[in-house]
DNA sequence: TCTGGGGTCCTAGGACCC
DNA sequence: TCTGGGGTCCTAGGACCC
């Protein structure tokens, strides 16, 4: 039995710059660049003159140099995308949000009503255009997988349906980078093992793929290179994370203005995290040095919380504890006798992001229920930990309790949560 | 050229528990 | 007392995507 390509991959072409285009007709026909200090979006006319997204403003108008750059307008971006995905829902209730720009649809259900999936993109596609005014690019497959590597050969502006049977003819000509997860790391390594194209991926066997690029990576990549994907369209999902970072350039901040910045991120994240009606658990804090390198430090909270003082805390504790500490590479000018304190790492290196995030999201009722706060509730019980420590050397003893009820200990019984008594 | 901001998933070691 | 296996959680890092 031949499974019928009922799967659409729904994208927005070159999607902020459409809209730029579409609200200012003198854009229109002409390269645009969304954002000045890294593009956010190049309308098609830029791209043809090799900008692409994520490239720097600086090298943008260096390829092409008559380029009108627009401010970045978000709320017209959510307002247009709000529109799109009205028609997406108005077609089938089995829509998957990927981005602002981006879905997955499952249209079996609404063949007899809507016609077969070619007539619903087009329709799709037709009433974006005339209700939106934005260029919408539809991929049909048999996968998820296939359904978005369709939308990407289709653009601008196209319509591709893989025909079932068809699907291997279509994928192994194409180049690795074109399956989803192979990005310049990836295609580096299997390029100098003479992997180039799909093709060639898929005859390798899964131990030699693993021996390359780890087993996980490599299973998947296998499968996906013989159109193996058996992820549904899932609706309803939500983030897993909240975070917020920012980039501080190359000037030199001090200990005191980093520690300013991080309580502003920790401040507009737990906003976000109210908004949502989420509380997080674990702490992330961010930071890249004045070299790019990037690490990160985190701490998990006994109880979640949403409360904009302990996470703040937490965040500028774990914060000060990589800044303030003396730098290892700087530790032999005091035994050469050098003068004056010795470097901290701050110092030694400078800043240049920060970034505060929050993971084990869950909902406030889940608190009062005395739900588990994962999926086995072990763990999530432990002893105080440092964080703790330094919101109650700062805002005093009850501190923590007073912001997110505080459960003392491994043996605190709670409903639901699995007990020392259940184990063999 | 000098690199934004928002996310997801995988790996791996150590702690801890039974 | 020593040893082993199986499992989860926490932390850190890295690749990738839009």
């Amino acid at each position: 039995v031949v499974p019928a390509a009922t799967i659409l991959h729904a994208d927005l072409d070159a999607f902020s710059a459409s809209v730029e285009q579409r609200d200012d007709p003198a854009l229109r026909g002409r390269p645009v660049l969304v954002g000045g200090g890294v593009v956010l979006a190049a309308s098609y006319e830029a791209r043809a003159a090799g900008v692409r997204s994520a490239m720097s403003g600086y090298e943008a108008r260096r390829r092409c140099p008559h380029a009108i750059v627009v401010p970045v307008r978000f709320d017209a971006y959510v307002e247009a995308s709000k529109a799109v995905f009205e028609i997406f829902e108005a077609m089938t209730p089995l829509v998957e949000p990927i981005s602002i720009d981006e879905a997955f649809l499952d249209v079996s259900g609404a063949l007899r009503l809507l016609g077969d999936p070619v007539d619903i993109a087009t329709t799709l596609r037709r009433r974006v255009r005339e209700e939106v005014g934005l260029p919408l690019s539809v991929g049909i497959a048999t996968t998820k997988f296939l359904a978005k590597v369709a939308s990407a050969q289709a653009k601008p502006d196209g319509l591709l349906l893989v025909p079932p049977g068809g699907e291997l003819a279509f994928l192994h000509p194409l180049p690795v980078e074109a399956l989803w997860g192979v990005g310049p790391a990836t295609r580096d390594k299997l390029v100098s093992r003479g992997v180039r194209t799909v093709g060639d991926l898929a005859g390798l066997p899964d131990s030699v793929l693993g021996r390359f690029l780890g087993g996980a990576v490599g299973r998947h990549l296998r499968s996906l290179a013989w159109n193996v994907d058996p992820r549904r369209i899932e609706t309803g999902r939500r983030d897993k994370t909240i975070g917020s970072q920012r980039a501080l350039g190359p000037r030199r901040r001090s200990s005191q203005d980093l520690r300013d910045i991080v309580l502003a991120i920790a401040d507009r994240v737990t906003a976000r995290l109210r908004k949502a009606e989420r509380l997080g658990r674990t702490v992330i804090v961010t930071i890249r040095f004045g070299d790019m390198q990037k690490i990160t430090r985190s701490r998990t909270l006994i109880e979640p919380t949403d409360d904009t003082s302990v996470i703040a805390t937490v965040a500028e504790a774990l914060l000060t504890g990589v800044l303030d500490a003396p730098d290892p590479d700087s530790a032999g000018l005091d035994a050469h006798g050098s003068t004056g304190p010795p470097r901290t790492v701050l110092d030694a290196r400078g800043v240049t992001l920060v970034g505060v995030r929050l993971s084990g999201l869950c909902r406030p009722d889940a608190v009062q229920l005395g739900l588990p706060f994962d999926a086995t509730g072990r763990g999530a019980w432990r002893a105080v930990d440092d964080g703790v420590d330094r919101i109650r050397a700062r805002f005093g003893r009850d501190a923590v309790a007073r912001a997110a009820t505080l459960h003392t200990g491994p043996h605190h019984e709670v409903p639901g949560r699995p007990s020392a008594v259940d184990a063999p």
